[in-house]
DNA sequence: TCGATAATTCGACTATATCCGAATTATCGA
DNA sequence: TCGATAATTCGGATATAGTCGAATTATCGA
């Protein structure tokens, strides 16, 4: 399964809102998130299917269809390596959905969204 | 309507998974996530619900259940003002939630997650 | 106190999401 | 080629979300 953007493909803080709505649909799922999060802390060696149903404890078939949808909301990618198909973030579709939600958020009042920029250096210090 | 979170006050980064669910499932609609920018963009002054309404193109009764989705999920506040609420972005909350999205995503590869970093600035470059 | 305005709550209908068991496809090792 | 393992697809049952019209609550001005 490739990851299937919609529509040509778009830089940092150029997500539209259908898009943004589908990936937070994606993630606003326990088992889902899990997954993601999972995935977003294996980097990008990523796991196969079966670890991850095995890890966040769901039946393989319906984890597949929870990798699809995740998969077809640009937030994770997938690639075949032998009998297994190896899960990984997408963390260039992830950085959208962030950049998204945060655009235009202070306009002239940088005070406001301090505690995000703060947030997301806590993230990655060094970087 | 008070905003409604769940348990004991959290700070940055400690957002426990159920209430991210929640906190994505209110985002994850396309009226609500338009409430949610439009209120962001507005800033602490807010905007009653009536106008809210008027701009998304909503019902107002169908706002009202929105609007307590997004209050209930700690991403939006109101306050009453003679005859109309008014309502306004929690910048906490989203802080809140963009922090555990991020959280633990590149323990050790800083470059992987450079780019949201890279974002939360584009927000407020001087913070 | 009364009518008008703002917003919410209620009840019911419809659409969609989620899940599971069973069957199917892909790959490997013998 | 055959059996075993990994993963996905399919079909149907159930639960939940979303929407609307009607009724209700809160506040203001006269």
């Amino acid at each position: 399964m490739l990851c299937a953007r919609h529509g040509p493909q778009r830089g940092l803080l150029l997500m539209l809102l259908p898009e943004a709505v589908e990936a937070l649909s994606a993630l606003a799922h326990g088992h889902r998130l899990a997954v993601f999060r999972l995935l977003v802390r294996a980097g990008a060696g990523g796991l196969p299917a079966g670890e991850i149903a095995r890890e966040v404890g769901v039946l393989p078939n319906t984890l597949s269809t929870h990798l699809t949808i995740l998969g077809h909301a640009g937030l994770i990618r997938s690639r075949r390596e032998g009998r297994s198909v190896i899960y990984s973030a997408d963390y260039g579709g992830m950085g959208d959905l962030l950049g998204f939600l945060v655009a235009d958020c202070c306009a002239g009042r940088p005070e406001i969204c301090a505690p995000l920029v703060e947030a997301a250096q806590g993230c990655c210090p060094s970087a």
